[in-house]
RNA sequence: GUGGAAGUAGUUCAAAGGUAGAGCCCCAGAUUGUGGAUCUGGUUGUUGCGGGUUCGAGCCCCGUCUUCCACCCCA
C-alpha cells in the first residue's frame, strides 16, 4: 500500500462551511421569514446564479462591476455570478411582464456573490432575503415595504434594530436649489460617510468639492442632526425649511408616516438625512437599518425606490421599491444570541433488545410533532447524554420501566428525572418543543 | 484591489535562536446504585503552508494562504 496523498481540506476566501449550530438558526429565520412575507401576500420567484454578463454590469456604477465574480464558460459565453438579486429581478420583470399582473409582490431568498475583501460580516458568499413592490410609484407601496422590514425583525425576535430612512428626490431638491445637481453622484458618496468621518472633516471634503464656503454649509447642516434621536416629523420639519417649502418629495414622506404611524410602528422610524446609498439607481426613498451595539457590522437591512431599474431591458415604464435583508451579517451580529437544537429528545439506547421498542416511541412522538433522535448504540448513559447536549437536544428517554407504556423522562439541563406515561411525555414535550 | 496586525493542542494562552508546555475540554479504565466527585492512564501538535539563513528556527528573512482591522464599497 502506497501512502496516498492528501488534498488539503480548505474553502476559498471570503467563503464558509456552516456547522449545524449556525445552519440550524438560519434555516429557521428563512422559515419564519418566508411565511412572514406570505402572510403579506408575497409570492416566491426564483432565478438563476449564473447569468449573462452584459445583463449584470452597467447600473450598479463602475466599483460594483468590479467585484462581480465572472469567467467564460465552457461555450465561449462570457458568465456572470449574480452579486445581488434586484438587478436579476429587473431582467426577470422585462423578461415576463406580460405574464405577471402588477402590481407584483415578490420576495427571494438566496445566495450572491461579490469578490470584496472579508472581514466580519462582509463575506464573498452571503444570503440576501429581498422583498419588492413592482408596478406602482405610491407612498402606500413604500409603506408597506417599512412596515415589512419592521414587521420582520419583529418576528425573528430582534427587537434592537433602528430604521434610518431619507429620501433621494429631497436631497437632489437641495443640490438643485444651490446649482450642484451635476456633481450629485460625488457628493451622495461623500454625505453617505458622515457617520463615519465626522462632521469637520465632511465639511472639508465637501468644501474641496464644490468650492463654496456658503454651499458646502449648506448641504452639511441639512445631513446633520444635533439630537440623534430626534423624532421623524421633526428632522422632517426642520429638512422642509431647509428646503424652502413643501414639494411632492416631503408630501410623500409625509403621507408614508401617517400610515406607520396608523400601524403603531412610527416610533422604530428615524429621519436620517445621510442616509443616500452608494448605488445609482435610487430615485426616493432610501433606509438602512442598523442594530443597537453592533452599529460596525454595518447595515443589516436596506433598499429603496427604483423607478427606472427595468429601462436596461424594456421599454415599459416598472416602478418598483424593496429591501433586503443580509442574513449573513445578521447572523454576524447576533452571534450568540440565537437558540437551536438538534432534537426535542434522544430516546437512549440501554439495551440493543428493546431497540423496536424504542422505535415505535419514537415514531409515536414524531407523529405528535416532535423532533426525535434515537441512540444506535448500548453506550454508557454517561456517554450518551454528552452527545445530546453536544447537539443540544434538551431531554432524553429512558425506557427503564417494566410496566406498560411508562418510562423516565429527563430533564438534561436540570438533570432530573420523571416517570410518566409516553402520552403524558408527548404533551409535556410539545409544549417545551421549539417552533 | 491597497495598507496594517495576527496565525502554536478541540479551546483559552505560555515558551525572548537550544528537548514544545499549562488550565479547561475530550477519550479509555476503576469506583460511584442511571452523568456532576475522586483516582489511574491517554491523544493533546507537520507551531497555517512552502522555501531560505543557521551547527540548530515556533522565534530571524522571503514567498504564499487564511482571519481580523482600515481604505473602497456594501448585506
Amino acid at each position: 500500500m502506497k501512502e496516498q496523498e492528501i488534498i488539503q481540506p480548505r474553502v476559498l476566501k471570503g467563503f464558509r462551511d456552516s456547522l449545524p449550530a449556525v445552519q440550524i438558526p438560519k434555516e429557521a429565520i428563512i422559515t419564519t421569514l418566508q411565511r412572514h412575507f406570505a402572510s403579506y401576500g408575497f409570492v416566491p420567484i426564483d432565478t438563476p446564479a449564473l447569468e449573462y454578463m452584459e445583463i449584470l454590469l452597467g447600473k450598479g456604477g463602475g466599483e460594483t462591476d468590479k467585484q462581480i465574480f465572472h469567467f467564460t464558460d465552457q461555450g465561449g459565453r462570457e458568465v456572470a455570478l449574480r452579486f445581488d438579486l434586484t438587478v436579476p429581478f429587473a431582467r426577470y420583470l422585462a423578461q415576463h411582464e406580460h405574464e405577471l399582473a402588477l402590481p407584483f409582490k415578490r420576495y427571494h431568498i438566496d445566495k450572491v456573490w461579490r469578490g470584496e475583501n472579508p472581514q466580519k460580516g462582509r463575506y464573498r458568499e452571503f444570503t440576501q432575503c429581498d422583498f419588492d413592490i413592482v408596478g406602482v410609484d405610491n407612498a402606500e407601496s413604500d409603506a408597506e415595504i417599512l412596515s415589512l422590514m419592521a414587521s420582520s425583525f419583529a418576528k425573528m425576535n430582534v427587537d434592537h434594530a433602528r430604521f434610518h430612512v431619507a429620501h433621494r428626490g429631497m436631497f437632489n431638491t437641495l443640490l438643485c436649489n444651490l446649482g450642484v445637481e451635476n456633481l450629485s453622484v460625488d457628493i451622495l458618496r461623500l454625505v453617505d460617510k458622515l457617520r463615519k468621518i465626522g462632521e469637520t472633516e465632511t465639511e472639508e471634503q465637501l468644501l474641496a468639492l464644490v468650492q463654496d464656503e456658503r454651499t458646502a454649509r449648506a448641504i452639511l447642516s441639512y445631513i446633520s442632526k444635533e439630537d440623534e434621536h430626534e423624532p421623524f416629523l421633526t428632522t422632517l420639519d426642520r429638512l422642509v425649511t431647509l428646503l424652502g417649502g413643501e414639494n411632492e418629495h416631503t408630501l410623500r414622506m409625509r403621507t408614508i408616516y401617517s400610515y406607520l404611524e396608523a400601524e403603531g410602528i412610527e416610533d422604530r422610524f428615524l429621519f436620517d438625512p445621510s442616509i443616500t446609498r452608494g448605488l445609482d439607481y435610487y430615485t426616493g426613498i432610501v433606509y438602512e437599518t442598523f442594530l443597537e451595539g453592533s452599529e460596525h457590522i454595518g447595515s443589516v437591512c436596506s433598499g429603496g425606490r427604483y423607478n427606472d431599474l427595468a429601462s436596461l431591458y424594456t421599454k415599459t415604464h416598472l416602478p418598483g421599491v424593496g429591501s433586503s435583508i443580509g442574513l449573513d451579517r445578521l447572523l454576524a451580529a447576533l452571534e450568540d444570541e440565537y437558540d437551536y437544537r438538534a432534537a426535542d429528545v434522544l430516546i437512549l439506547n440501554t439495551d440493543e433488545d428493546r431497540y423496536t421498542e424504542a422505535i415505535k416511541v419514537a415514531k409515536r412522538l414524531r407523529e405528535a410533532g416532535l423532533k426525535v433522535a434515537l441512540s444506535f448504540e448500548p453506550k454508557k448513559l454517561a456517554s450518551q447524554y454528552k452527545w445530546a447536549e453536544a447537539n443540544a437536544i434538551p431531554r432524553a428517554i429512558i425506557l427503564d420501566q417494566d410496566e406498560e407504556g411508562s418510562f423516565t423522562l429527563r430533564d438534561l439541563t436540570t438533570r432530573t428525572n420523571m416517570v410518566m406515561s409516553i402520552g403524558e411525555a408527548a404533551a409535556l414535550l410539545k409544549r417545551n418543543c421549539l417552533d
